[in-house]
DNA sequence: AAAGATTGCTAAATCGTTTTAGTGACAAGC
DNA sequence: GCTTGTCACTAAAACGATTTAGCAATCTTT
């Protein structure tokens, strides 16, 4: 890394520097000082300022210049969250890297990545707007202000949104409103009387969709508002929390719709902790956004997005852009899949 | 994307199809036609053009142009293979990222990545070797192919290498024999008769090492060898299916060492369908590269790699190489950390 | 002493894109 | 008829690296 506030060293400056041309430079960069024969002591002097100078090679101009011109080069990322969980990130990224898999030959060459943002920052990310760094994206785990700046510009290459609806975008999400609705008949079918729904205090479009269908369908079948429980954050540790407080608070509950799986696993120990059973005492709904539902102990009752569906379809429609097989935004809806397991 | 088996068009080649000039076909790409007085039958035309060959832009010559000759854009990546967990990589990620940005300022700038190999097949991934991709990277969850890839190379740039060790790089993992040898020590310290080792088929520089050191020490300590559990995979599922199978056989099990979580998860499920309860009947110990060990029932025990200190030091070591603060490479030994919770 | 080989280095082209400065052609105004 | 202005576009440089072809100078060989 080169001393602060410095001009960026490009292989020039070492040359200047040194006293000789580029070439000689980067022969040393390269190694290959021996076949093109420089002197020993030319090769110490530029290794020397190399050093002194802090030389950070220029990726950018390096790749221009490694490629192959016959070979297209094709980036694509998966933008997400730091915050966020990767499950759902990480089955995208596998698929789209399968679809990958199939293009690439001779002639093309993908390569994929996962770049993150920090949450409401997306913004801030470098090489979005002026298409710089992808020929293609996933974006995903947004929060509202990353949607604002969004809504706001045209990226002009393919993007496609997962899990919001933003104008002018592709989105695929599960329908609005189903998740939420069909986890409130799953608890109130049940016979629950106190059912409660568990959010982050930091609200995505779709955990705020999910609980707001919840209350209404809970509302209007009962007449009563269902009790909102705030967790801190999205971890199982803020969802213990906030579900030990709660119980701790002798509030009752006797179903509980949780808007992420992680949240779901950490009311699992609050609620056994509090020597209640799951489901019998209390049941639990998740939504399927974690990877090991199965192994949750109950397994985890979801409602929720079909995570097959929604990751194929978003590739889909992310080649489906970049081949410009399709120009028009659309958005699409997937109809939440329900798995009945045991905790509810 | 262009059709299939052409070189990459370029802004040139739609300028000579067109037949105008590259100036004139950038400006429409970038929708600047407006304020730079494109008659608007130019621009449909170049845009036919451009729809009809199917142009891609090539990011790394983008980047390159785009870029303030001001600024340091320093790429980092941390490289992980598809079949393996996320849980340490977005540890190590965020660690990165935090680093990173306190280093950000007006004229330096950092984008970290996550880039997948298929495990085993690293010498695939474009931009490694030339070193066009990255200017520093944390490399984990090789397989022995990668491994011996790896050893017969040297990569030009900063890497340091998380959980295995290879000659000539910087690695940072967990004190060889030690995470198996404790393990061991706490099962037999309860007193189990039977303790049994589960891996998964595909063993890695540290599954391996932990596997070994279990056995050796059973073996010293008893005379006798621990029976070898062998799933398909490393999934929970895989690991259920491999202690239901060992259950069912009828052979016996006092005590689990499982030297990845998600096994051990796979494990509980089992051995709770079987009717046998942890760590009464089976005592359970894990090696903590779960992120939600503690919203297990019952919370994994675990001997394994500090992940908080083998983070730190990786990235430490990171910034080191880039800086040139460290020049030689070192191996770096963490001792287990031991995380005694209440599955044995 | 001339021819050829070796040594040690450089100039210039190239990768694909964007931008800046500029250039004709034509119209309008005096 | 000359200036001024607008329109529609192009040439060329630049980003930072690498590589190819080539050029002097020195050393060997005959």
């Amino acid at each position: 890394m080169a001393r602060s506030d410095q001009r960026p060293v490009t292989v020039h400056m070492i040359a200047e520097h040194v006293g000789v041309s580029a070439s000689a430079v980067s022969t040393v960069l390269s190694d290959r000082h021996e076949e093109r024969r420089l002197a020993p002591a030319t090769v110490e002097k530029i290794r020397k300022a190399v050093r002194d100078l802090g030389y950070v090679p220029n990726v950018a101009a390096r790749r221009l210049r490694a490629q192959d011109p016959e070979v297209h080069h094709i980036e694509l990322g998966i933008l997400t969250s730091f915050e966020a969980p990767l499950f759902l990130v990480s089955r995208v990224l596998r698929q789209v890297q399968r679809m990958a898999d199939a293009r690439t030959g001779p002639g093309r060459n993908f390569s994929v990545s996962i770049a993150m943002f920090h949450a409401g920052r997306l913004r801030e990310m470098a090489g979005l707007l002026d298409a710089s760094r992808f020929n293609g994206v996933v974006i995903t785990n947004t929060l509202p202000d990353d949607d604002t700046f969004l809504a706001a510009t045209t990226l002009p290459y393919a993007v496609v949104v997962l899990g919001r609806r933003l104008p002018n975008y592709c989105c695929v999400l599960d329908t609005p409103g189903e998740s939420g609705r069909r986890a409130a008949e799953i608890l109130l079918g049940r016979g629950c009387r106190r059912p409660v729904v568990l959010t982050p205090a930091l609200l995505t479009q779709s955990t705020v969709d999910r609980a707001d269908a919840f209350c209404a369908t809970v509302r209007s079948q009962t007449g009563a508002e269902p009790a909102r429980i705030v967790a801190a954050g999205f971890t199982p540790t803020n969802g213990a929390e906030a579900l030990r407080t709660h119980l701790g608070a002798g509030r009752g509950c006797d179903g509980l719709y949780a808007v992420t799986d992680g949240l779901a696993l950490g009311a699992y120990q609050a609620i056994k902790h509090a020597g209640r059973k799951i489901p019998q005492d209390v049941a639990v709904v998740g939504v399927g956004d974690h990877e090991q539902v199965d192994f949750f102990d109950p397994p985890l009752t979801c409602v929720g997005p079909s995570n097959e569906t929604i990751v194929e379809l978003i590739v889909t429609q992310l080649f489906d852009l970049m081949n410009r097989r399709r120009v028009k935004p659309v958005e699409t809806f997937v109809p939440p899949s329900l798995v009945m397991r045991a905790s509810a």
